[in-house]
DNA sequence: TCAAGAGTTTAGGATAGGCTAAATCTTACT
DNA sequence: AGTAAGATTTAGCCTATCCTAAACTCTTGA
């Protein structure tokens, strides 16, 4: 009776349907490694805030259902068939968030939660329909690169702003964005992607940093500026070398 | 270490966060039971596709937690917060219908199982925002209404197509939700929430009731007419008796 | 070279939810 | 009233995931 086993948060759509915690794994690995470098059982402990014993257990049957490939005490990388499955995810989760933000008008710090929920549940066709209805966005609000249907992303790795130098001028690409409290500090100071910006000085021995962005003088700590990704910029107004 | 116990498919958002099994679960003895008749564990476990004998163990766990009220071998009705937490479900899971079929144009066929899953993740403040969006419907793409955020809904019975006597009109009113193919078909037919009708004869012994929709004429099965909802139409069409 | 200490894995448990088979109620009919 | 049929519950299992505590393994510095 009943067509066979069954699991719990099995959510089946489309394809093989992976459990919600398998998809969060996968999503953890691939970006903890970009993909390709191995990953250790500490790292993803953290980002997916459990016990690297439960890591342990988890990554092995990711191992056997073939998502991972996996040498005990030396870490995991992701098989190609779990970095599609990865980056299928990321891009359901990057996808929701520019939706809710563009069609929905959510505050950017609060996509990500609601984003990181609905990743599971969202079928491909609606999180399809989503980014047609929003003009196939390249990126989401914070940001980070939106992986496409067939599961190419741009991988182009920027530098924060606390290792750009004094005088230098560079636009803001990307911020973290897990963080609400602090997405919402950097939106008050205009801080987001896009906003240009000019280091005026640096404080030594890690001291804060000043710069001009929209007009506006202010100045951050190094923590708070290495979450901050950036694209150096040649010259900031006009011609002028 | 970590915050205590953890359970599967805990979604925690606002309140209490029920996992989406025991919505599930509500949700159904809600439907079944508009709300207050007592509910046979048989019922229950047909509608959510799961053995009578893993709703008898669910129940228990629901009555613990203060979600119903239950005697063994007697039947379960929902308690007041059980109730609440049901309409909360359902009013999700009809606002993503509506939305989903209003601003991104899903087909209304395919509404339904989208919002089945969706319906656990999205949170209350997702689903508001949706609602205000597409202008506070009052009922979703088959007519099924909207409980209001305070838990408020319209309980009005309705007869069935297949109970409405020769000659008579009617205005369709709701049409049941969870069958695309039939979707579809009564789709073709223009039969959805809103279309006028009239029958016009019905052939006895449980044959074919041939209707005029929308100019045409049609016979369908009085299985097909026993799940469209229709409000009697005193007169049809201007003054005339 | 070898012993800490950090990082990992194993052992042993827990929980939620489901299932099947077997027992037990209820009810309805004779 | 008595009993068979139908509904419900119990008993016994299973899987996925997570946890803690204890046991490894690896690497690195003396």
């Amino acid at each position: 009776m009943k067509e066979g086993k069954r699991e719990h948060f099995r959510l089946e759509h489309a394809d093989e349907s992976l459990t919600g915690p398998v998809e969060d794994y996968l999503k953890a690995i691939y970006q903890a490694g970009r993909g390709s470098v191995s990953v250790a059982t500490n790292d993803i402990a953290q980002r997916l805030n459990l016990t690297p014993a439960s890591v342990s257990g988890m990554v092995r049957r990711l191992a056997e259902q073939g998502l991972v490939s996996y040498e005990k005490y030396r870490g995991v990388t992701l098989t190609e068939t779990g970095r599609r499955a990865a980056l299928r995810t990321v891009r359901r989760h990057r996808v929701i968030e520019a939706y809710l933000s563009n069609a929905l008008d959510y505050p950017w710090d609060r996509v990500h939660d609601e984003a990181e929920r609905l990743e599971h549940a969202a079928s491909d066709e609606l999180v399809d329909r989503m980014a047609a209805a929003i003009g196939e966005p390249v990126v989401d609000p914070h940001g980070a690169p939106i992986p496409s249907r067939e599961g190419l992303v741009d991988e182009t790795e920027y530098i924060s702003l606390a290792d750009l130098g004094t005088g230098f001028g560079a636009k803001v690409v990307r911020v973290s964005d897990d963080d609400p409290e602090m997405l919402r500090y950097l939106g008050e100071m205009a801080i987001r992607p896009g906003a240009e910006l000019v280091v005026i000085s640096k404080a030594p021995y890690d001291g804060p940093i000043s710069l001009r962005v929209a007009g506006a003088l202010l100045s951050i700590g190094p923590a708070l500026a290495a979450q901050v990704l950036v694209a150096p910029v040649t010259d900031m107004d006009g011609p002028s070398h």
